[in-house]
RNA sequence: GCGCCCAUAGCUCAACCGGAUAGAGCAUCCGCCUUCUAAGCGGACGGUUGCAGGUUCGAGUCCUGCUGGGCGCGCCA
């Protein structure tokens, strides 16, 4: 009953347990006490609204009902008895003890006051999505962004999690670059000519290849014929395309390594399409020996669609009437390799959600074919990073803007704001560099987390990098702050005591503290970081209120300077858990 | 043509299962550095939640229609 044996658990559940025993000796459904974080600060800390709909339920004035808990209300440790306002509305205000309990808790907690799941699953988060002689441009960001948090945040929820950068190596654009190369080359007869062509091949070949290649195919049938003939020709195992493939895929592959690591980003699988290639003859004829697959204009497809649908669904197409898999028919033994290789419970595919038709027509053919059920399969859709005008970001001469080049503008951006507040003119220059790379990282990922997902943006570096406001910037400069008090409490000898909540600024940081696990839950079951990212910004904001009105290294009170002392150290750890659940780091000083 | 998504303060975005007076940041204005980093803090200003109906004790949220915008619709991924 009393607050300090249960402060594991936030205090909304906390209060929520509470009033589920008033109400269930009020003879009220318990699901209906549930208690939130309230709306009307200037009424309550947290409020119960269950009065209204259990009023309803049973006939009775909401009223008389909220009264009645109310009245009932013993937790009294826990937080004063509910005031009434409106309809029925109860508001609560937790008590000192109660607040400074579950600070305490936090602070003690390795995990800063997260709860974790009860069962943990196997779950693969399908993110990136780089491919081969591409450069990564901006379009990558989010999907790599975004996947990257929510791998972290399922990881530290408890499941297994596994994160696949799902590399594009396969299919009618590898075809395109080998044509491309035989163009080149004036044939691919001589094998010295070609593996003198491909020792010599760098990245920057292939970037330039590739559009050229992808503009050719598209005004001219022929080139087209012949590179879809030589993804055939790639898929079948033939040479030199094989040879081909494989020095083409490795040139990309260092280079996106290089490329996600600047990010932050890390995958636990690189694997790329080219690795389910191998399922796909055994899929295909399984498919067929099955009765799945029917012929269609030459090629052979799955019907997918269903009874009831708004709109008729078209087939995946598995085999295109060259003979070539399709994009589908990968994603499709992709699922298979992974029921075989890590038998996931949870497939999350972090994709633009432009591309939910085909997500739902692989979704749809994986259930049919047994492979796995649909429910194990989410597509996390996500809306564009917009320019000014409002349409899919490009760069002033109407190309797409690389993603390397976006993360220097950023870092340049940061060295210039650094120098204007003269902040590391002592600093090494590896160090300034680092500052510099880490507040442009966490401008970035920042500035695209704290939108839902689901929602397009508009680019505006200026507006990130702005150093005010609700930036990636702010927070990392919330966390420095903390991170210079701790260090010098730590040259006064200052040492963290007993968390006693007092002052108002106490009592805001204390509840910013307990609104942690609550973020994290909501962000994990929508599958949606912005959760957190608010979190982050209301915790740096409750810190900042509390650093200007709470002084520590003055406080010439021992308990209670030991008391914001140890706040300080629950704020920065919580802290540098969200901003790591966010993917983004921070220095050490700023 | 069919289907999906979106429309919230001047701008960029939030709003948990339908709950109270719709919240932040920016911009504008007013205060606060003799104090642990002012990249900060406090305050003010700012709204017919695209339009019209409906359901409900209660609608930004659910339903219908309309307007405006974005996107998708078999051999690219």
């Amino acid at each position: 009953m009393t607050a300090p044996t249960k402060a594991c658990q936030d205090l909304a559940r906390q209060l929520s347990d509470a009033n589920a025993a008033v109400f269930a000796r009020l003879g009220l459904e318990p699901k209906h006490a549930a208690v939130r974080r309230s709306d009307r600060p200037d009424l309550g800390e947290f409020q119960c609204n269950g009065a209204l709909a259990a009023a309803k339920q049973i006939g009775r004035k909401p009223q008389e009902i909220a009264a009645d808990a109310a009245a009932a209300w013993d937790a009294t440790d826990l937080a004063d008895a509910p005031t009434i306002a409106g309809p029925g509305f109860l508001n609560f205000v937790t008590t000192a003890r109660a607040l400074s309990a579950r600070a305490q808790a936090i602070a003690d907690d390795p995990r800063a006051g997260a709860s974790a799941v009860e069962t943990p699953r196997r779950v693969l988060v399908d993110y990136g999505g780089p491919n081969v002689a591409k450069p990564m441009h901006v379009g990558h960001l989010r999907a790599s962004i975004i996947g990257e948090s929510l791998k972290r945040i399922f990881r530290f929820r408890g499941d297994r999690v596994w994160g696949d950068a799902h590399f594009g190596d396969w299919g009618f654009q590898m075809g395109l670059l080998i044509v491309a190369l035989e163009d080149e080359l004036g044939g691919l007869g001589d094998p010295a000519k070609v593996a003198a062509r491909l020792k010599s091949l760098t990245l920057e070949d292939l970037e330039a290849m590739y559009p050229a290649a992808a503009a050719k195919a598209r005004d001219d049938a022929a080139f087209r014929d012949r590179a879809r003939k030589a993804t055939a020709g790639l898929q079948s195992g033939e040479e030199p395309h094989r040879t081909i493939w494989r020095a083409m895929h490795d040139v990309s592959m260092a280079a996106l390594k290089r490329e996600f690591s600047a990010l932050g980003v890390d995958f636990d699988l690189w694997n790329g399409e080219s690795d389910a290639d191998p399922l796909i003859p055994d899929m295909v004829a399984d498919l067929k020996a099955r009765g799945l697959i029917e012929e269609d204009q030459g090629a052979q497809v799955l019907r997918v669609a269903r009874e009831g649908d708004k709109r008729a669904l078209p087939p995946l197409l598995v085999v295109s009437s060259e003979g070539t898999a399709m994009y589908g028919t990968t994603d499709l033994a992709t699922i298979l390799q992974r029921e075989r290789e890590i038998d996931p419970d949870l497939y999350l595919y972090i994709v633009d959600q432009r591309q939910g038709d085909h997500f739902e027509q692989v979704f749809r053919a994986a259930e049919l074919a047994g492979y796995a059920k649909r429910e194990q399969l989410e597509h996390i859709g996500f809306g564009t990073m917009n320019g000014p005008d409002g349409k899919p970001f490009k760069t002033r001469a109407g190309g797409v803007l690389k993603l390397n080049d976006l993360i220097e503008m950023a870092r340049e951006k940061a060295r210039a704001r650094l120098r204007e507040a003269e902040i590391g003119a002592d600093f090494s220059a590896e160090e300034f560099e680092d500052v510099a790379h880490k507040v442009a990282i966490a401008a970035l990922k920042f500035a695209d987390l704290m939108n839902f997902r689901g929602t397009s943006y508009v680019f505006d570096l200026d507006r990130f990098m702005s150093f005010e406001g609700k930036t990636g910037p702010y927070l990392l400069y919330a966390a420095v702050r903390i991170k210079s008090i701790l260090r010098k409490a730590g040259e006064a000898g200052v040492a963290a005591a007993p968390i006693v909540i007092a002052a108002a600024e106490e009592r805001g940081l204390a509840l910013a503290l307990d609104g942690f696990d609550a973020a994290l839950a909501q962000a994990y079951d929508k599958r949606a970081p912005h959760f957190l990212a608010e979190h982050a910004f209301a915790l740096a904001q409750a810190f900042s209120a509390f650093y200007g009105n709470c002084p520590i290294l003055q406080e010439t009170d021992a308990g209670a300077q030991g008391s914001r002392l140890a706040l300080a150290q629950a704020t920065l750890k919580q802290l540098e858990i969200t901003l790591d659940l966010l993917g983004i780091a921070a220095p050490e000083r700023m």
